[in-house]
DNA sequence: CCTCCAATGTCAGAAACTGACATCAGCGTA
DNA sequence: TACGCTGATGTCAGTTTCTGACATTGGAGG
């Protein structure tokens, strides 16, 4: 066996998912998380850049699955309908996590440090978007301005399923709700 | 005389912005600027919740330009007709300070965490709208997506204003963007 | 002249982060 | 087998942000 417990990256982020949940972010040192997973505070900041992103997964996977969505799309589609492919191709990386997303979110709905890198994360993902869409041969402002779209639409659909009480098509959903935003905006 | 200077809260946001202009935002300690101010360190955090916030002026007086302008839309306006409105009057806000906006924003887009504050303050901007716009009878999620539009409209429109060499109508490039987001989710 | 108050100062301390260096199980290699 | 290297972790000291508690005092108002 090794000299210590593998995956203490894992254990720190359910560590601290835990410990959120039962005394509130501020009330949680990096201390105590990093005790429950039983590694030292230094090793905490090893894995994540400070105390807010442990509740952060991987950008480039999960911002991966709009742009890999948005490049899949046929040439014929509009830039709209990437985006719209993208939606609906990230509805599927929550399928399951519905329980997991919506404890997540009390705790960021808890704390406004964690909403201000939850925003950014969404500024990051919209970005993303339209580089995917740059590619595509779109160009500015038409890239820029879908992806906002696309981002505002995934953004208020994931409000709406995480909040319910059931599960539901996150997909389906986000189509939903972007063509809400089409009729608003006609 | 008085005891002390007057005017401390301002002597310290310009002592800010004059310090993260010359040495960077990180580079920076909060010592630093109470120290040009004249004043101690636990005075800054009388009037600044934290460093960042010394960037961002009253967001009550600023998101009030938006929401005074939807609230005095005529009773005809459509909800997207509102948000226009609070555009063009967010436009006024900002005559004359196209310098200062500009050296603002480049301190800000050096540096993540002036980011995050920033986005979450957009956030913020956007909630008030779609209370205004509910405080119209205007009902979710009709409200909450053309505050969305609005927000995303300005935000755009801000940066290109911010970054062009010269000074121009901010309020007329908003509604300029505004229109190209129709056309873009059409 | 007295009293109260608002703005500031002083001080101690918790917690978030960082840099530098130490440790050591296990791996590959001679 | 012995040896040396590496990568994950530990240890430790230090800086900076931010907070709570209490002290100070010039000036306004009675």
């Amino acid at each position: 066996m090794s000299r210590w417990e593998p995956g203490s990256q894992g254990r720190l982020a359910e560590a601290a998912a835990e410990l959120f949940l039962e005394r509130g972010y501020e009330a949680t040192t990096v201390a105590d998380i990093a005790a429950r997973a039983g590694v030292t505070e230094r090793t905490f900041f090893r894995y994540f850049a400070d105390k807010r992103e442990v509740l952060f997964g991987d950008p480039e996977a999960y911002n991966g699955v709009f742009t890999d969505a948005i490049a899949a799309a046929p040439a014929t589609a509009t830039p709209l309908d990437a985006v719209a492919a993208a939606l609906r191709a990230a509805g599927g990386f929550f399928v399951g996590r519905h329980p997991h997303a919506g404890i997540r979110q009390r705790i960021i709905d808890a704390n406004p440090a964690l909403q201000e890198r939850e925003q950014i994360k969404r500024l990051h993902l919209t970005e993303a978007m339209a580089e995917a869409l740059h590619a595509r041969g779109v160009p500015d402002p038409t890239a820029r301005l879908t992806a906002e779209l696309g981002t505002v639409a995934f953004h208020l659909a994931f409000v709406r399923w995480v909040t319910a009480e059931r599960d539901s098509d996150l997909g389906a959903l986000a189509l939903d709700v972007l063509a809400e935003l089409r009729a608003a905006a006609a």
